[in-house]
DNA sequence: CAGACTGACATAGTCTAACTATGTCAAAAG
DNA sequence: CTTTTGACATAGTTAGACTATGTCAGTCTG
């Protein structure tokens, strides 16, 4: 797994379908924006990336057309279907209950 | 990996870190307060914390004694070393760090 | 009292996500 | 024209959490 310092495990598709579904990117700009949006704390590797983004387009959730990029490049744009949109639901909710339970437990002072 | 549904991959070290340092415990009081604080919502499977704790141990993060439980049998006790309660801060901040970033983007409705 | 259940520890084997390391190719920058 | 950057991609490794299993002792139940 290499250092897990810039990543929670499990989060991945989570922040990727987030990303797309604001609006339709390619899969370099998806991972720049989420280390931009989270103040560079997120970094995702291209080794991560682009295997995550095979995965959710294989489960059917994104889809990808090739299109052009603001500087002129052609690049594989991705948006999300419709069972990406409840998938996106289901993985936030899944991330509230458990983010919020893992804060349940560093929080307690009582043994 | 199975189903990452009932734990957030990598936090576990720091859930029984946290644990133990209220208070000494046996592996499976550990496991039993973890999920009764987090409202039964974190399962810990046996089969992800005794090699959980075996690990903690060897990075001499924890140290265990055989002992009694208020039942009268014997389980090993882990507590905290020196050590274990330094790593314990850093993964308090990493987790800090890590979801609040994941909340930033999660959060952020602009593209 | 025998048998089942629960507490407690443990390990082998599997799965999978994220990592490192590489490679390709095109456009921009020097 | 050569290096850097944008962009996609994959092979191979690692490691943490999972399922499934096993043991053994004490406790509860019919």
């Amino acid at each position: 797994m290499g250092k897990p310092s810039d990543l929670v495990q499990g989060t991945l598709d989570l922040l990727i379908l987030k990303t797309i579904s604001l609006e339709p990117k390619h899969g370099w700009a998806i991972a720049k924006r989420i280390q931009q949006i989270s103040a560079e704390v997120l970094q995702v590797q291209q080794g991560s990336l682009y295997p995550a983004l095979h995965r959710l387009e294989q489960q059917g959730w994104i889809k990808a057309n090739w299109g052009e990029t603001e500087g002129g490049r052609k690049a594989k744009f991705y948006s999300l279907t419709r069972a990406g949109r409840t998938q996106l639901e289901k993985e936030l909710a899944q991330w509230d209950r458990l983010s919020n339970a893992i804060n349940l437990v560093v929080e307690t002072n009582e043994a």
